[in-house]
RNA sequence: CGGGGCGUAGCGCAGUCCGGUUUAGCGCACCGCGUUUGGGACGCGGGGGUCGGCGGUUCAAAUCCGCCCGCCCCGACCA
């Protein structure tokens, strides 16, 4: 490609709302341009990578026995109010009418349509198991999308989706991804880790994010450093460290005027926090067949905890939950800063599981200005659920081994589900088994963001000149530069013929061709990050040929002219095997 | 949805408080001519704006007031 009719342009000073690096770098490059909040256009540098990592992403799925299929943007409402998504997903889900006034689904995934092919396509066990996946546009209208790729509302994802007889079949696929992935994103030259995750909306049974550490990532992983547990904090548990054990004492109200938080009231009588109940007051919407309710939720934590709030839906199957307004907590009969799990009506109480084991707390009075001291979980009240609903935090001790795990930021490049039956029960994708009984089809999903990769492998590579792309995602192998002065028509010569080998050798060029200053073509070639530059000039050939410089290397060298194109391949080959290093078996574990 | 910020040429900004010599300006980018060519060149000459939109106040609005829209950041949210 020449670079005098590259369809995009480089851009001098950074674009005022782009703030992380991957979005700067990427606007300034030239590789995407911004529409509205969350929707983006790939320009062609943009558009040959994405092609790169969606060809890694093909390779890696049909090893694993993947079929490549594409299914529609665009779904009748119908196949989603089945399996009652239609229900219980909100404004994120795109909806439109068609002309006949029929309600219209934007895809955000695409499980309902797999099972609705399935039930056409597979009768047989003998059929399973299979493997299906397309690369294909989503919508989710997020509330807030941010960073540039990171999170957007239209976006490229490849979804895969596994199709078994039994649950060890599915396990069987659901780890043959999980290996997958880790090559998908070796080879893009992204570190990632695999996480433990929420199942969410999903279902299902198990799941694991593949995270990249990033500051700027969104979601909190508990990482444990003796053991390798891994988990994000929608789900990561922790050893709660258990209080001394006491025999129960009688219960005695106590004046605490003014004492409204935990670190206060703590102070105050002078204990532990750990020996004070801390009550949170939500409300939760419950799904009801295709209606919901609101349900008031009277959470109650060891005053050192915090609340998991995803633990907290996942316990009581809510849709969602948000903070309680005060004059709803009034309403329920409690006192704000003083509430206390004694006494309330049409409350759903949640008990944390350490709170049985904690004997002698100090809990809220429901009066102002008292708390109670000695309360004991079973004596004093009862929950209507007993669960870990605690938030790990970072020094909390591991589950696993007791070492202490570290709290750190990641961004979710791909999760894969284990999904069971949920949709192919809700759809009816059955099959007969060798027994002639039917039986739904047992289910897995699997998806990974090719921008968002982008967007991270732009994240993890650059420097203050700008990218400095890995050779599997770069849009071009070589950025070919030539300097002519007045009347240098020999550099313009030997730079034309050696864009034309290049091309022949199969060599992916990008040619800068422009009549701009060496300054201007050296600094956006440092900005665009192709591995390799060369330069072609009249100091390069009084020299004996072309200048070759590696993006991540700080010297260049003269390659002679005869040289040139086995030397480049020779560098293109030991930068794909730096990569190709990087693909290593992974052993697979559930956390 | 709550809090904050911003909206003037493709990009970055000044002008807005305190309305009127500004014909709305500067840098970059863009077009023409000439010079220049190893790290964001120079000269001369040009083109490009419903000042986010609508309404109001006024003799007069980029500037004051009201409503709306859009974008960014923090939070809530997130399959």
């Amino acid at each position: 490609m020449r670079m005098s009719k590259l369809f995009s342009r480089t851009l001098r000073e950074t674009p005022a709302e782009a703030e992380i690096t991957s979005h700067q770098l990427l606007l300034r490059a030239g590789f995407i341009r911004q529409l509205a909040a969350g929707i983006f256009s790939y320009l062609p540098l943009a558009r040959r990578s994405l092609t790169k990592i969606e060809n890694i992403i093909r390779q890696e799925m049909d090893a694993i026995g993947g079929q490549e299929v594409s299914m529609p943007v665009v779904h009748p409402a119908e196949i989603w109010q089945k399996t009652g998504r239609w229900y219980e997903i909100d404004a994120e889900m795109g909806r439109f009418q068609d002309r006949s006034g029929r309600d219209m689904v934007l895809a955000m995934t695409h499980e309902e349509v797999v099972a609705d092919l399935v039930r056409g396509e597979v009768h047989s066990y003998r059929q399973l198991p299979l493997m299906i996946y397309h690369i294909q546009t989503k919508w989710r209208d997020d509330p807030r999308p941010r960073a540039g790729l990171i999170r957007v509302r239209e976006f490229t994802m490849k979804d895969s989706y596994s199709l078994d007889a039994d649950f060890d079949g599915l396990d069987v696929q659901y780890r043959a991804h999980y290996q997958a992935y880790f090559n998908i994103f070796h080879r893009c030259g992204l570190p990632v880790i695999a996480v433990k995750s929420d199942v969410g909306m999903m279902g299902g049974k198990l799941a694991h994010e593949f995270m990249y550490l990033a500051p700027v990532g969104e979601d909190t992983l508990m990482l444990c450093e003796g053991c390798g547990y891994s988990a994000n904090r929608q789900v990561a548990v922790f050893r709660k460290p258990l209080l001394p054990h006491e025999e129960p004492l009688l219960v005695e109200k106590v004046s605490t005027p003014e004492m409204k938080t935990i670190a206060d009231l703590a102070e105050f009588l002078n204990i532990p926090e750990s020996k004070t109940a801390k009550a949170v007051f939500l409300i939760a919407t419950i799904p009801e067949g295709e209606d919901t309710r609101e349900q008031f939720v009277f959470a109650v934590l060891r005053g050192d905890m915090e609340l998991n709030e995803s633990k907290l839906v996942n316990a009581i199957k809510a849709q969602a939950l948000r903070p309680a307004m005060e004059d709803e907590i009034i309403a329920v009969g409690a006192v704000p800063g003083y509430a206390s799990p004694l006494g309330l009506e049409n409350v759903l109480v949640v008990v944390d599981d350490i709170i049985p084991d904690s004997p002698n707390l100090v809990a809220g009075a429901n009066q102002a200005g008292y708390h109670l001291r000695n309360v004991n979980y079973g004596r004093d009240y009862q929950a209507d659920i007993v669960v870990d609903i605690a938030a790990a935090q970072d020094g909390d001790a591991c589950p696993k081994c007791g070492a202490k795990m570290k709290a750190q930021r990641g961004i979710e490049v791909g999760n894969i589900f284990k999904l069971g039956t949920r949709y192919s029960e809700a759809m009816g994708a059955e099959f007969l088994d060798a027994d002639g009984e039917s039986k739904p089809v047992v289910m897995g999903s699997y998806g990974i963001g090719s921008g968002r990769t982008l967007a991270c492998v732009a994240e993890e590579y650059n420097d203050e000149n700008g990218l400095v792309l890995p050779v599997s995602v770069a849009p071009y192998q070589v950025h070919l530069v030539v300097l002519t002065g007045k009347g240098d028509e020999e550099s313009s010569d030997v730079a034309e013929r050696l864009y034309f080998d290049l091309q022949a050798a199969g060599v992916e060029v990008l040619f800068d061709d422009r009549q701009e200053s060496p300054g201007v073509k050296f600094n956006d070639a440092d900005l665009i990050g192709l591995p390799i530059r060369l330069t072609v000039s009249q100091r390069s050939l009084k020299a004996g040929g072309v200048e070759l410089k590696r993006r991540d290397q700080a010297d260049s060298r003269v390659i002679l002219s005869d040289r040139i194109i086995p030397v480049v391949k020779d560098e293109i080959a030991a930068l794909q095997k730096e990569i190709d290093q990087r693909v290593i078996a992974v052993d697979f574990r559930e956390d």
